[in-house]
DNA sequence: ACTTGTGGTTTAATATTCTTAACAACGATC
DNA sequence: GATCGTTGTTAAGAATATTAAACCACAAGT
């Protein structure tokens, strides 16, 4: 979706006519009304100006999402893909999503499963809430043992590592994002 | 963080010098250089080409994050904050993070609890898993009961509605992005 | 019907960005 | 040490964005 479209329902969805947001902006509606009709490519500046009226960052602008097309809403329990192994089994939720900004996981670890001495890292962040059983979680060099109910959310660019010590399976439902597979 | 500052820093970490980004992007050299110094704020076609011959979206862009601070990562079961009320308790995993991406909530509805006929809609998408208990969701004109293991996953731009039209407690794990509250 | 106010659009002048083509600084090679 | 290739920077002109002030259309009063 084009700029100016965005700019236009951004706008429209705060309710403000182009001259009350030039107004706010610091900017002459011209210059609004000349983006909106893509007759224009706006300056960064100028840009940042106009959002600040509304008040929106650059990173939300561009990030907005325009088209909620339907999908998929509902799955069985039985019918979420596995993304990991027999130790480790990891059920990804929505796997009809086509783009995803979470990645909603069931986790169940078999005793004795982990996710291996070379920590993970990667972009994003991630969290999850311990269902059944126990995990020891270990963040950038500090280490926990979470029991159901307990929990964790961290950056995903932190180091960190999953190990289920105990001897019974423990079962984690965990969210990340942006997903990482 | 300013774009100049921004540009340099990935451009770097993509290992191009400003010629050889300027060529992949069709654009100059000096134009690069410019940016990158902050003498000139960049129209967003501008920007958008230069981006493109990393590539990188302009949502990447500005999102794009710099410093990752080290944060509390675990949380006990009984210290999460209720940001719901008595019929639907909502508890935040990670209260301690300050730019958060994910809203990951323990959900418990009463029997009759309803987030009510009015749906609701925002921005963002959402999932969940039920843990236990039997709840009715409606999304978008479609409704079903889902059990124990059963998931959804849906824009969170779809009119929505949970409601616990069975006799006993139903608890959710949730994700929602970008957190709304 | 005539004003008044608000909405978005357009035009000419001004301000800014972008390109072209040069420059200076650094390292590698001969 | 001279030459080459690469780096980032810069000056002046061409291209584009922004402003200021007008325009047109529509609705609400009087």
């Amino acid at each position: 979706m084009d700029v100016g479209a965005r700019l236009r329902m951004v706008r429209d969805r705060f309710g403000l006519s182009q001259r009350e947001l030039a107004k706010r902006a610091g900017v002459t509606n011209g210059t609004i009304s000349l983006i909106e009709q893509n007759r224009v490519s706006p300056s960064v500046s100028s840009l940042k100006k106009v959002l600040e009226g509304l008040p929106m960052t650059l990173a939300e602008f561009f990030t907005f999402d325009v088209e909620p097309q339907q999908q998929r809403a509902f799955y069985q329990a039985d019918e979420l893909p596995n993304l990991g192994n027999e130790q480790i089994q990891l059920l990804l939720v929505g796997t009809a999503h086509e783009r995803r900004d979470i990645a909603i996981l069931r986790e169940r670890y078999e005793p004795g499963a982990d996710t291996g001495p070379d920590m993970l890292f990667h972009e994003g962040q991630e969290g999850g809430v311990v269902i059944t059983g126990e995990i020891e979680v270990t963040v950038n060099n500090e280490t926990r043992v979470l029991g159901p109910g307990d929990s964790y959310y961290f950056d995903s660019k932190l180091p960190h590592r999953f190990r289920n010590i105990g001897d019974s399976v423990c079962e984690i439902v965990s969210a990340s994002s942006p997903p990482t597979f």
